[in-house]
DNA sequence: AAAATAAAGAGAACATGTTAACTATTTTTG
DNA sequence: CAAAAATAGTTAACATGTTCTCTTTATTTT
């Protein structure tokens, strides 16, 4: 059997890891979890969503997301609306609030990732892109 | 800011996920989770290991790994023991029962991760595992 | 149209992730 | 050597991941 060490998913987890290693101060600093900020982010660059279709953009468990958006609603970054068409489908956007939480932090956000970047190699970085587009593509 | 669809830890996540989706179903047959596995097969792989040293090579954090162990332990797959130099230190290692489980799947792990080999490409695979493991070693 | 099916969310039960605090042991300092 | 500081591991409290079930609403079938 393959070397453990080797094993890609375990690879894809530290270097995760690594990277988040360069966020997590700041999102701390600004008391939102890392699912959380993925959330906002989501809302934030499509507009408003559906449940199902914020799930699946940021690769999180309906069952999870419910809790999640339950307590960013309780905090008041998020609002939820029911379709008017499909009574089942709940429509998620984000407030005003979040909307000043992005200002403040979009600068810092930037800067990290470019000391990211600056650290790891902008060319490393693109070829890891791809390769990792590709592979979230292929299945079973 | 960045785009959100671009953002590094998610396409991390993505890919991870489509990697997982190879493996998953062959570790429920077996009833072992993803991170049972992970902690088995480094076990497997270094012998007889420290708590700690066990966290850091699976990236787990202690406290889960508190909780894993116990599990692992109450099925019979690991067994505890203290160090007689340091009363602090726990020692871990595997069962027979564990053994046992490696060597019925074994093949099939093999399997899979061949057919996502060849699906994904081997080359791009080994690129992938380059740039993975550089990235893993940097840190702000 | 009535019944059967499918789809969207939410709830439950358990495993794991995450941070802080705590216990029991060394190890280090003064 | 005794007190202080450091280390390994656990516990606690809460957020999230994972699978299954349930409710409600649409859609399809007969």
């Amino acid at each position: 059997m393959r070397q453990f060490d080797d094993s890609l998913p375990l690879q894809l987890l530290k270097a995760r890891e690594a990277c988040m290693n360069f966020f997590r101060p700041l999102l701390q600093e600004n008391g939102v979890t890392e699912q959380q900020w993925r959330i906002l982010r989501a809302l934030h660059a499509h507009g408003e969503l559906e449940t199902k279709q914020l799930a699946n953009l940021c690769c999180v468990l309906s069952p999870s997301l419910t809790g999640i958006v339950n307590r960013l609603e309780q905090q008041g970054y998020i609002q939820r609306r029911k379709s008017t068409e499909d009574q089942r489908r709940t429509l998620l956007s984000i407030t005003d609030q979040a909307r000043q939480l992005f200002d403040k932090m979009s600068p810092e956000v930037d800067a990290r990732y470019k000391a990211f970047s600056d650290k790891y190699g902008e060319e490393k970085l693109q070829q890891l892109m791809t390769l990792l587009n590709d592979l979230s593509k292929i299945s079973p």
